[in-house]
RNA sequence: GGGAUCAUAGCUCAGCUGGGAUGAGCGUCCGCUUGACGUGCGGGAGGUCACAGGUUCGAACCCUGUUGGUCCCACCA
């Protein structure tokens, strides 16, 4: 049985041979069986143009991580793969490809370019895909299923056809954000608000008397965006406004376009902002717009697509928007219409894909009206019915949901799903249909147009956990896997995709989506920046794998962390981490070599040093915590504990006593049970470790356990009260104790001090016998504290040596070195002082009746017991400085 | 402008519903070629838990305010 094991664990090779075996095994595929409960995860589909980065490392690591947990725990579980068509992301990548190559995506035509755009998508779909691998995800492959397939296709026609029929969907003529880069309309979600530096131009417009000639009075305003009066409307002014009241209903001269626009009295005007007055260009501002729509004015739109004025710009027809500001600014000057020039910060829009800046536009499109569709999703979160973890986004969920608009899904572009609405070229008629209409309804013509747009990519996402589980259709899968369990993801996609899900699940299904939203943060660099192509500072995750491997690159990404909270990212870290799979290779290679090739055999339960007890309750209890805290989300705090269990307990004590019985051969029946108890406490610690670091518990696990063929599938390990054992806990901490004290006591020796606590001890030197002696007591009275033995050595290496023997551990700890008297009388002064607070600290609550009255029972019962401790350890030093002293 | 969130060891961060700063990783210092592991072992230094008040028997944790950082939303022309 025993292998040879390398000394350092290497990776490379045994990450990618595993998963192909699991692969093989079908581990991770799941299938409807109504004997298990299930657990579900969807995955937040990875863009087909995207590099793993990352963020999605993160995001995977979270989610193998819990359905991995659950697995073992014996749910069936399903985490549901599968890609995202991305539409504006990926078509601007073809179309860059192209311009590259020197071909103009209008000339290419539509369906040459959608051509295009599949070759695309079968090239790079599968590479994400591969990435995700490396991490060890354990998603059913089977199932991959991506936005624009058949089936989600089918999906998103019946959403929208279903929501149009019931009002919900609609098209209309609004102000929506204009990317004159991209050509299409995009969502308030996509914009993104950026502060530069601008300037505030401050105009006069002339007012004109009634019968239309100059009064020789103006009207002065001030405006970002000096452009925009040429479709200029009206002027407003705050009703209540004294200084202008006098003017509304009169007319000004709008210049440039001699135009005549009228002064309107309006609430929105802020009388302290500027000079109190507005210029509105109900084309071209959001606010203007409603402005306009209030006091019924016309809208004049001044700009083509390409954010070029158009012929309503009068003389500035074809200038790009700049040139022509800068142009009219020029000439209000020489009209001496420009009273001055401000500097000015202000926020400006821009595309959060290519960083242009938005125009807001009126343009006919395609809306969601949000108003009655929310209401489900806001008392969904509101009443607990789906949680968000951490709590806290919750107030980031209402601020959206509250002041919630209508949703613009359609999109000039080509790669997305068709919007299924037709036009009657005769009569204009529109029709909504899952499928292609032969005929006009309204006017039975048979030429019909479909719409040119396609649909905002995240309305496909919005339909993801129950259009990749097969709906439309009522599938097997829908009914036993919807609702899904739990949504993993990053909190900037909160308003883009968790909300629109959750209302789409009530929507569709009359159900939630999933029963608890997971969040994370984002991963950062050494220096807390953001990870950007543009900065270069981006890390990739393969690299990572390849030379510390995945296991240690989940781990960096799940310890430390709290949920929803951003984390940075260092090469130490995962350099630690990567230490820490060694640390635990090693372990089972000294168990392994102490095994030879024999399995050893179960203990009777009184074969069982109080060493071997103290470890399995230690185990027991681990089991306990981690499954709560992983209940709890708390995945980064289960992890430390497990760790800490590893490498304090299990490496630094547990391997270290058991040694002497390990070595000594001739008591066959303790050996076999501290291998026994060696081996399967490993095992159950591997186990807890499995969902974090999936392969190198594998490996270890197959080599340990002969019987069973992955622990992937093996049984998550249940907490026993039969398996606590408090007395030995108890006993083995305070023996931890006195050999701590006794390794301080030997610091600053001239005496080389031992490795390792069951060194048999040379005796002091004989120059040193008398400090020996005088600090006999001083030994003796730590080890009776801790119920040593205190003997002569029997190591018989040093005929002057002492050393102590727990009784059953076997552990022997040298005691041989000389104790610094002024040290330890030092450090048991300063244990004093600290006890004497304690005890004061304890005292003082137990007799405060507030506390006994108030206070958890529980609560009590811990104090009265420090109380009971602290006590005797203040005897136990007291008695140690008066043994000292002498 | 509104809101959120953070401020704990040199650095990066944990710290559950108020009850010993029990902290971790990295760094740093001292000592260890020891038969699982130097990707290791043992030990040490280092914190007035941002500041000021308040509630409480008791506050890193609750409340108020101040300062500083980050983020989200809004977009007053």
């Amino acid at each position: 049985m025993s292998r040879e094991l390398a000394k350092t664990y290497d990776p490379s090779g045994i990450e990618d041979r595993l998963y192909q075996k699991w692969l093989d095994k079908k581990y991770f595929h799941a299938e409807v069986d109504e004997s298990k409960k299930p657990f579900t995860i969807v995955i937040p589909p990875p863009n087909i143009t995207g590099q793993l980065h990352m963020g999605h490392a993160l995001d995977e690591t979270l989610q193998d991580i819990l359905i991995r947990f659950k697995r073992m725990q014996g749910y069936n579980t399903l985490w549901q793969p599968g890609t995202d068509h991305a539409s504006i992301a990926t078509e601007v990548k073809i179309t860059e490809k192209l311009r590259e190559e020197g071909i103009d995506k209008e000339s290419l035509g539509r369906e040459k370019f959608l051509e295009r755009a599949w070759a695309w998508k079968k090239e790079y779909g599968g590479r994400i895909v591969n990435q995700l691998k490396k991490l060890g995800s354990s998603c059913d492959w089977d199932r991959e299923r991506f936005t624009m397939d058949e089936g989600c296709n089918k999906a998103v026609n019946e959403v929208f056809v279903k929501m149009y029929e019931k009002g919900y969907i609609y098209k209309g003529a609004r102000m929506v954000n204009w990317c004159p880069v991209c050509n299409t309309s995009i969502s308030d979600a996509e914009v993104e608000y950026e502060e530069q530096a601008g300037h505030f131009w401050h105009i006069k417009y002339p007012i004109l008397n009634d019968d239309d000639t100059e009064s020789g009075e103006y009207l002065v305003f001030a405006t970002t965006r000096p452009e925009t009066m040429l479709g200029d409307t009206a002027v407003a002014v705050h009703p209540e406004d004294e200084r202008y009241k006098h003017l509304v209903g009169k007319n000004l001269m709008l210049p440039l376009m001699n135009r005549k626009i009228p002064v309107v009295a309006d609430e929105y005007v802020d009388r302290e902002f500027g000079t109190g007055v507005v210029k509105i260009t109900p084309g071209h501002d959001p606010n203007d717009f409603e402005v306009g729509k209030r006091h019924d004015l016309p809208l004049i739109n001044i700009m083509n697509d390409d954010a070029t004025i158009n012929e309503n710009g009068g003389k500035f027809a074809g200038m790009e928007r700049y040139a022509a500001r800068k142009a009219i600014v020029a000439e209000l000057e020489q009209m001496g219409l420009l009273v001055k020039i401000e500097d000015h910060v202000h926020n400006v829009g821009t595309h959060d894909r290519c960083g242009a800046t938005v125009e807001p536009l009126v343009k006919a499109q395609w809306f969601v009206k949000m108003d009655e569709l929310i209401k489900p999703a806001q008392k969904a979160v509101r009443e607990g019915e789906i949680r968000l973890v951490p709590e806290s986004m919750q107030k980031n969920y209402f601020n959206w949901t509250d002041n919630i608009r209508d949703w613009c899904i359609s999109r000039q572009l080509w790669w997305g799903h068709r919007i299924p609405a037709w036009y009657c070229d005769d009569c204009g008629e529109i029709v909504v249909s899952r499928t292609a209409p032969e005929k006009c309804p309204k006017c039975g013509a048979t030429h019909l147009t479909q719409d040119p747009d396609t649909l905002d990519t995240w309305f496909s996402s919005a339909l993801w956990p129950f259009s990749t589980l097969g709906w439309p259709e009522q599938t097997k899968e829908l009914k036993y896997f919807y609702p899904t369990d739990v949504l993993v993801t990053g909190y900037d996609i909160i308003f883009f995709w968790v909300i629109r899900m959750i209302f789409s699940g009530y929507e569709q299904m009359g159900e939630k989506p999933f029963k608890t939203v997971f969040f994370h943060g984002l991963v950062r660099d050494s220096q807390g920046r953001k990870m950007s192509k543009s900065l270069g500072n981006g890390i990739d995750p393969l690299e990572i794998i390849a030379k510390y491997g995945a296991d240690a690159l989940r781990l960096t990404l799940v310890t430390g962390n709290a949920p929803g909270n951003d984390m940075r990212f260092y090469y130490e870290k995962v350099e630690s981490n990567r230490n820490f799979a060694n640390k635990i290779w090693n372990a089972s290679r000294f168990i392994l070599m102490n095994m030879g090739d024999e399995q050893p055999a179960r203990p009777a339960e009184s074969e069982l040093a109080p060493a071997d007890r103290w470890i399995i309750s230690k185990a027991n209890r681990l089991v306990k915590d981690v499954t709560e805290n992983m209940e709890k989300y708390e995945l980064g705090v289960a992890v430390q504990k497990i760790y800490d269990f590893i490498w304090d307990e299990f490496c630094d004590w547990y391997i270290e006593m058991v040694k002497p019985r390990l070595y000594a051969k001739e008591d066959a029946a303790s050996r076999n049970a501290a291998l026994y108890t060696l081996k399967n406490v490993l095992i159950d610690a591997l186990k807890l470790l499995h969902p974090y670091m999936p392969f190198v518990t594998e490996e270890i696990f197959c080599s340990l356990q002969e019987d069973e063929d992955s622990i992937m599938v093996s049984a998550w390990p249940v907490y026993d009260g039969a398996k606590d054992y408090p007395a030995e806990e108890a006993a083995v901490e305070s023996i931890k104790e006195a050999i701590r004290g006794i390794r301080n006591a030997r610091t600053g020796m001239d005496v080389p001090p031992s490795k390792k606590a069951h060194v048999y001890v040379v005796s002091a030197l004989a120059e040193k016998r008398a400090s020996f002696a005088e600090n006999a007591d001083f030994i003796k009275s730590l080890a009776s504290a801790s119920e040593l033995i205190v003997q002569e050595d029997r190591s018989g290496i040093g005929e002057d040596a002492v050393s102590v023997v727990i009784p059953d551990v076997n552990l022997y700890i040298p005691l041989g070195e000389l104790v610094d008297i002024e040290k330890e009388l030092e450090r048991l002064q300063k244990e004093e002082q600290r006890l004497e607070k304690e005890l004061a600290r304890v005292n003082g609550m137990l007799s405060n009746e507030k506390f006994t009255s108030k206070a958890p029972a529980e609560k009590i019962a811990e104090e009265r017991a420090k109380l009971d401790k602290y006590s005797r350890m203040m005897e136990q030093v007291k008695e140690q400085i008066a043994n000292l002293r002498k």
